[in-house]
DNA sequence: AAATGAATATTACATTTGTCATATCGGCGC
DNA sequence: GCGCCGATATGACAAATGTAATATTCATTT
């Protein structure tokens, strides 16, 4: 099995080069320090498995990690972090990385390479336990690309609280008249029918 | 390492055993095929690893792996599943089970042996994906502690779908004013006002 | 058999909601 | 200044919604 193994830390590459060697079945095709060195090298020489720092100078793990896939989603990415960088985790996994480990595991690096090399993901021990927490998405929802304004998004939030026309006037100064024109717009730029499928629409999609 | 593996079906038990001490490191110390029998091998040898079938006769895999985890939390259990049972994944993550692969990845197995020996976390390919879709927390909102009737029930999540009155009387073969009293006696046991709140009362506190 | 109670339906009514056309007003570019 | 635009408002209207009182049916209990 070719890999990379790519780390800022100098030193911390060459101790994981000797060890992984010395299992006998694991080569380290390429080293890098870098998430652009990780990017050409991958290129280059397409190893099976890149072993990667998360937290490195210039251009993050993760960073580089997305380009590779993008070009390549069947490249195996294994992480390599100091300590839990929980917000990683979660980001690391939607973009398809196979597994997330903690570099002082030095004897749970090898097999982990070897399961990921066999198309499973590993995860270190204490980085599952997180999970459950992490996993909950965030929304990235993006009114401006839906052509929704402000005033808009904010007439939005209120109907998911369940307020009335009436209330909803009364909390930012409208004639309630004007409130159900913004719901009608709304309601057209989102094509939705009423105010109970627009709550719907928040809590599915915008806060999901 | 010494291994227990655990299968009703022998065959494939047997497979197991050719297959993995083929590749040199592993013993396989103890083969069973049923919960109960996975609890007192685990007793008796300790193994380090309990290969384990999900599905089996009488005791499933999950119900011994909870037993033998309240007996000793340090145990260690890799399950097998045949097609993903998407039910058990996080049943067995939340109990502390080690990973969970497939066993038609044969090639894979030794190694997810050696990662989970080594205190790693294993996951099938296709299963990791299912992950984010099974981790948000499953509500454990208790309709009959709420007066909540089953057809009630079942109005409400219509309602917190977007549905009209007459899309729901359509649905559920009733008549449209029968769903408006249902609406309104829901409303009232909920102290809600219109069924807004109401889909709103589904996503934040039902379903949350 | 009579009484009870649930599930469902009907009707009438008041309110809220959504749509549409139109109006006002304060800038802002030219 | 003039025209235009966006934010806000109004009024009129149809449809949907929520409430309340009452009816029907059917199965269960007494």
């Amino acid at each position: 099995m070719n890999i990379a193994v790519i780390d800022d830390d100098k030193l911390v590459a060459i101790s994981l080069k000797t060890i992984l060697e010395s299992t006998g079945n694991i080569t380290v095709a390429a080293m890098g320090s870098s998430g652009d060195e990780a990017i050409s090298i991958y290129r280059e020489i397409r190893p099976d498995v890149i072993l990667m720092d998360i937290r490195m100078e210039g251009k993050t793990g993760i960073e580089a990690g997305a380009e590779i896939l993008a070009e390549d989603p069947s490249a195996r990415i294994l992480y390599l972090t100091t300590f839990s960088d929980d917000e990683y985790i979660v980001k690391a996994l939607n973009m398809g990385a196979k597994g997330y480990i903690l570099k002082q595991d030095f004897d749970g690096i090898a097999p982990a390479l070897e399961a990921v090399m066999n198309g499973q993901t590993v995860f270190g021990e204490r980085i599952i336990t997180k999970l459950p927490e992490l996993m909950k998405p965030k929304s990235d929802y993006d009114f401006a690309a839906h052509g929704i304004s402000d005033k808009e998004r904010e007439i939005m939030e209120l109907v998911a609280e369940g307020l009335s026309n009436k209330e909803i006037a009364a909390k930012l100064f409208l004639g309630d008249g004007t409130v159900r024109n913004y719901i009608s717009t709304l309601l057209e730029k989102l094509c939705l029918r009423d105010r109970t499928q627009l709550a719907v629409y928040y809590y599915t999609e915008v806060r999901k």
